[in-house]
DNA sequence: CGAATAATTGAAAAAGATCAACGTGAGTGG
DNA sequence: CCACTCACGTTGATCTTTTTCAATTATTCG
């Protein structure tokens, strides 16, 4: 796998992007494939009806854009300034004649979208919209880089409407339930994007 | 990928599964790899909360149990009686070797389990369950083994339950809007388990 | 046939959406 | 640096939808 990874090496060229850029828009011919170095993305999925859907957050040492079609199947937002590694396709293509490690790869890394999928699913499917909060702020506490251990905050790199994306209700009730998760003293609102969790109560809630 | 088939052919064997039996569990040893060859599946999700949820269902021509993992991550329960092929893990690792086109094959059929996650999703996502099950209905009569075009009846191999914990609600839930779309004519139920649609209206809807 | 399972239906309660108004704070241009 | 603006966030009142719990009816399978 380090292998793999080496060789990657020499075909990825770096890009940074400011946040709130787009990497990729949806329905754009899908000629590279990312990986985020550092930083955070959104991945958008706009319905015909105007909805927009927050399929996933993603977080260092992803790739993305990884697909078989033509296209991408969904658009690609920074939410921070992020620091990425771009791959053409092609070459990606022809490195794994070479080096099977690299098609190994691809598929732990489609793995891990379908793992990450699964566990969007089993949020959706909370019965409460207060359930489903919690199940995000738990999962969101595992990525080290916005959460600080030792003083228990975490920074926020999605909006409220982000988040009532990706959780399938409105931004008003993700708004309503943070301030009920404060009242109960689940949390403490540092600022609007900074916020410190009682992990031990909300992981008995 | 016709090689890759023919190569898998060599090592698969035939298994024949009745309804309401279990292909295999969550958490067992995950030792095989399995193909629909006719039939329908469930797959199930156990939550720590004594809740089940229906992860995806499964028609023919798909492969599961494709994991990188130890152990299988959800449990796959026959829906009527299947006809499929089993491989074991470790004979198709080892044929991943001599013909890259199976690698291609577990990549492409990993690439589908991610686009239905994705389409799950977007069900999981209406705002109402009238349009879940909308959406549900509209998906399930592409199967052309269980809709019948000339006629436009739909045959359901699964309970009002699986349908509900497939889509985020409750089987009264689900009954209810089944009973609303018969009176409004976007359907009429033949039996519980022969819905004629009115595809027209119900894409209108 | 009869028991068990699945589906339907009703009434009441709870949850969430909607629509509208009001704060707040980061970023911009004078 | 300050005032202004605009996007974002909060809050309230009302209405709709969904859940819950309970009872009843269908259906299936031994």
């Amino acid at each position: 796998m380090a292998e793999a990874f080496s060789a990657l090496e020499r075909i990825w060229t770096d890009l940074k992007k400011p946040a709130k850029s787009v990497v990729f828009r949806q329905g754009e011919s899908a000629d590279f494939i990312y990986f985020i170095q550092s930083g955070a993305l959104r991945l958008d999925y706009q319905l015909e009806d105007g909805r927009n859907l927050v399929l996933d957050f993603l977080w260092p040492d992803r790739f993305f854009g990884i697909v078989e079609n033509e296209v991408y199947a969904w658009s690609a937002i920074a939410l921070v300034d992020v620091h990425l590694k771009r791959l053409r396709r092609s070459a990606v293509q022809a490195l794994t004649q070479d080096y099977p490690g690299v098609m190994d790869l691809l598929l732990k890394q489609k793995t891990a979208s379908l793992m990450a999928a699964k566990n969007h699913i089993i949020l959706m499917s909370c019965p409460t919209a207060t359930s489903k909060l919690i199940g995000f702020l738990l999962d969101y506490s595992k990525r080290p880089e916005y959460f600080d251990r030792t003083t228990q905050v975490l920074t926020l790199v999605m909006s409220r409407k982000d988040i009532a994306d990706y959780l399938g209700m409105t931004f008003e009730t993700t708004s309503r339930i943070f301030k009920y998760l404060e009242t109960r003293n689940y949390i403490k609102k540092i600022n609007h994007r900074q916020i410190q969790l009682n992990t031990h109560m909300l992981l008995e809630a």
